[in-house]
DNA sequence: GACCTGCTGCGGCGTG
């Protein structure tokens, strides 16, 4: 950037921003910054701003958006800046980084989501204007309850601001903020700019569309120069080793009324890796990352009792979204502050957003299921001009005579390494595009009732389709199919003069404050020790007094269950297992799976692999050999058929699905199609018959799958919305035709048979 | 073989 265009951008700013900048001592403004301003000051254009963790993407935006709202406060009008955010420590943050930039302007600062009391709300709503951080769901109440007046508290609005707009694609919140965002601008009557922060991603032109839809194209992207950051990685590999006690003799030994320890209970390999955290992360600042919960509990208390055993200070903290928010927030504070060596056990909970200063290394406990989480972790550590550094731990099964082929190839650790791979390749998953999203539309239309009193459908059809976000999938017979399933549920009535209004049902879920989340919840209950809320846990499975269990890092007894209050009361023990939470199954991307199999194919071990990762590496390629996996990815093995199609999970449910319509049986197992059948001519001609006649669509196959509903209004949908729901979210018929096809020439050779598991005779 | 996110308005009562 030359002198002449910095001081050209920096001139345009308003003078206060200009003497922020001053004062935080910035002798020139970033290329995003430089970029960015020139568009968001002719506020003319959405802009989408993607860069990395704290390359002054906020400052991008705001600086030139509220150098427009001086502006406009100097043209004697009342403007709005409307920034949007999905979670409520982001806002809380920002309002203290905006504060110093407001300085001496006269733009009232209104942080606004359920934690905010009423004094602020009534400061807003009787001086409207200024700048407001708020939630989606909280923008939602807003259209529930000040239906008639949102004219007057967002006519001012000048710029709209997504924050981690990377967060919201593809979810049900996300289409609910296109939703909200579209019917602002139905509002105020006019296009308002917006302007998205997000952190990397795969494909920013599926990004920009998601920012303004049906017309993404027209959206300015701009991509920070991320710079060449040094990554150093290490991958640790560990075989499964016993446990010193075997489940029998601990239970033995109790029966006796002595305690056993759960060092002597857990695997060998598991303490493994937490001896080598211990040894590498004692001393500094660093975050684990686990995939469970359960097993975020299992190591944080692994690793509480090893510095009591070793009379070191604890160090090791545990961190989810079950955890209450004081144990949460003591955590955050501990690494934030940086006087104490401190390194958080977490789940995705500190993968995003909040400021919790830089660490000094990641670690990733499993393998990770999304690149782009990992490349989110990643973010969290190297401070500047130092290394990224990021450890993995896997662990395999050993391998006896019994083991399962699928076990032999090692799978997790090719994962793993593919991922490693894909990421230095700069490469990321893209969002998933497509969905219907019918429970979402179904929450909408009852809210557009609320904002407006009532609504036709022709209205309906107009706000949600013919410009709104929902328009690329939705069809008008769908809609009346909807609007008719609604009357059935009497969410509406339709009144003589065919205004739709909410029916007794209706009424009752939108006077619940739940109404304005659009995504399910799960019943839990609060765990209190001496009467303070330990956090929450939610309850699918038996518990019962008496049982142990381990949480936030330490042990527990249930004393006493309490139904009616949601509440669990709680003592500490020295026995228990981590409380098991429920959850579907993650989704990997096609391309992580064809990166496998490039590894596979080529046996050559990354440099950044372990010995003992090596060993496992090297064990995994041999039994690819061995059964011809690179030629043949068809294999014999026991009595189904094993297949390995190197595809997205998504894809492989989707063939599963087309040979049980034919009457075979097939299932996903980790990334392979296990074929409940022996009879290689009848799954060829299965494929055959799928690749020659494949079905209508999708539809057909997802009639097969009993267990479709998993969104929040989805109860309510009619079989066949909630299947053409379901199949757009979980099915990819054009893949897994292209699949099939690369795959039938395995079905017309000689196929082998896995060795090493004994044949039934 | 999973994780995360979020929540109004109003009445009643106590306190400074």
């Amino acid at each position: 950037m030359s002198d002449e265009s910095y001081s050209t951008v920096f001139e345009r700013l308003a003078p206060a921003m200009q003497r922020w900048i001053w004062r935080q001592g910035w002798e020139q403004l970033r290329p995003t910054q430089e970029a960015a301003a020139p568009l968001i000051l002719a506020g003319d254009s959405d802009v989408l701003i993607s860069a990395a963790t704290a390359a002054g993407k906020t400052e991008a935006a705001f600086l030139p958006a509220l150098s427009n709202a001086v502006s406009a406060l100097a043209r004697g009008e009342s403007p709005l800046l409307l920034y949007v955010a999905p979670l409520k420590a982001l806002i809380n943050d920002q309002r203290f980084r905006l504060e110093g930039m407001l300085e001496g302007v006269d733009l009232m600062l209104t942080p606004w989501h359920g934690d905010v009391g009423e004094t602020a709300r009534k400061r807003f709503r009787a001086q409207p204007g200024g700048v407001l951080l708020i939630t989606p769901e909280s923008l939602e109440a807003f259209f529930v309850h000040q239906g008639n007046r949102l004219l007057t508290f967002f006519g001012g609005v000048q710029h709209v601001i997504v924050d981690e707009l990377h967060a919201f694609p593809g979810s049900e919140r996300g289409r609910q903020l296109q939703s909200l965002l579209d019917r602002l601008e139905l509002v105020v009557g006019r296009r308002i700019p917006r302007i998205g922060l997000s952190a990397t991603m795969g494909n920013l032109e599926l990004a920009a569309e998601y920012l303004r839809p049906h017309d993404g194209s027209s959206v300015a992207i701009i991509k920070a120069d991320e710079g060449e950051q040094a990554l150093r990685v290490q991958l640790r590999g560990y075989e499964h080793t016993p446990a010193r006690l075997s489940e029998k003799e601990a239970i033995a030994i109790e029966a006796t009324g002595s305690e056993v320890a759960i060092e002597d209970v857990t695997d060998g390999d598991t303490l493994a890796v937490r001896d080598d955290l211990f040894r590498v992360l004692r001393g500094s600042n660093h975050l684990v990352f686990a995939n469970a919960r359960h097993t975020v509990e299992l190591f944080a208390d692994l690793l509480r009792r090893k510095c009591q055993s070793e009379k070191v200070p604890q160090e090791f903290f545990p961190h989810h979204g079950s955890l209450s928010k004081q144990l949460r927030q003591d955590t955050e504070a501990r690494l934030k502050e940086g006087l104490k060596p401190t390194t958080a056990i977490c789940t995705s909970t500190l993968e995003m957003g909040i400021d919790i200063g830089s660490v000094e290394s990641i670690a990733q406990i499993g393998a990770p299921y999304q690149v782009s989480a990992l490349r989110q972790r990643l973010g969290r550590s190297g401070r500047r001009g130092e290394p990224a550094v990021l450890r993995i731990y896997i662990n395999e099964d050993a391998i006896t005579p019994q083991t399962p082929l699928l076990d032999r190839l090692r799978g997790e650790l090719f994962q793993a390494t593919a991922m490693v791979e894909l990421l230095l390749q700069g490469w990321c998953e893209a969002p998933r595009a497509g969905r219907l999203h019918l429970s979402t539309c179904l929450q909408q239309v009852l809210s557009l009732i609320c904002q407006y009193g009532g609504v036709t459908a022709r209205d309906l059809w107009r706000a949600l389709a013919e410009r709104g976000p929902f328009g690329r999938t939705l069809t008008k017979p769908m809609l009346v199919e909807l609007l008719r399933v609604m009357g059935e549920h009497d969410l509406i009535i339709q009144a003589d003069d065919g205004l739709l209004l909410h029916g007794e049902r209706g009424e009752q879920i939108v006077n619940h404050y739940d109404f304005y989340v659009t995504f399910p919840t799960s019943e839990e209950f609060t765990l209190y020790y001496k009467g303070r809320p330990m956090g929450m846990l939610p309850i699918d499975g038996p518990l019962a007094v008496g049982q142990l269990l381990i949480f936030a890092g330490r042990r527990w007894r249930v004393d006493e269950i309490d139904p009616t209050a949601k509440a669990i009361m709680l003592s500490p023990s020295s026995g228990g297992t981590p409380p098991l939470f429920s959850g579907a199954g993650g989704q990997v991307d096609g391309k992580v799976r064809e990166a496998m199999r490039t590894l596979y194919l080529s046996g050559i071990a990354p440099r950044y692999l372990s010995r003992g990762a090596k060993l496992l590496f090297e064990q995994g390629v041999a039994s690819f050999r061995t059964h011809e996996l690179g030629s043949i990815p068809v294999i014999l093995d026991g009595e189904q058929l094993l297949c390995l199609p190197w595809a997205a999970d998504r894809v492989i449910d989707t063939l599963a699905l087309a040979l049980l319509r034919q009457g075979i049986g097939a299932t996903r197992e980790q990334f392979a199609l296990a074929i409940q059948s022996r009879d290689v001519d009848r799954v060829r001609d299965a494929l055959v018959a799928f690749i020659n006649a494949p079905p209508a669509s999708a539809e057909v196959l997802a009639e097969l799958v009993p267990t479709q509903v998993q969104e929040k209004y989805d109860p309510y949908l009619p079989p066949e919305l909630l299947n053409a729901d379901y199949a757009a979210r979980a099915l990819d018929l054009p893949g897994a035709l292209r699949i099939a096809e690369e795959l039938l020439p395995a079905f017309k050779a000689v196929i082998p048979q896995a060795q090493g598991k004994p044949e039934n005779v």
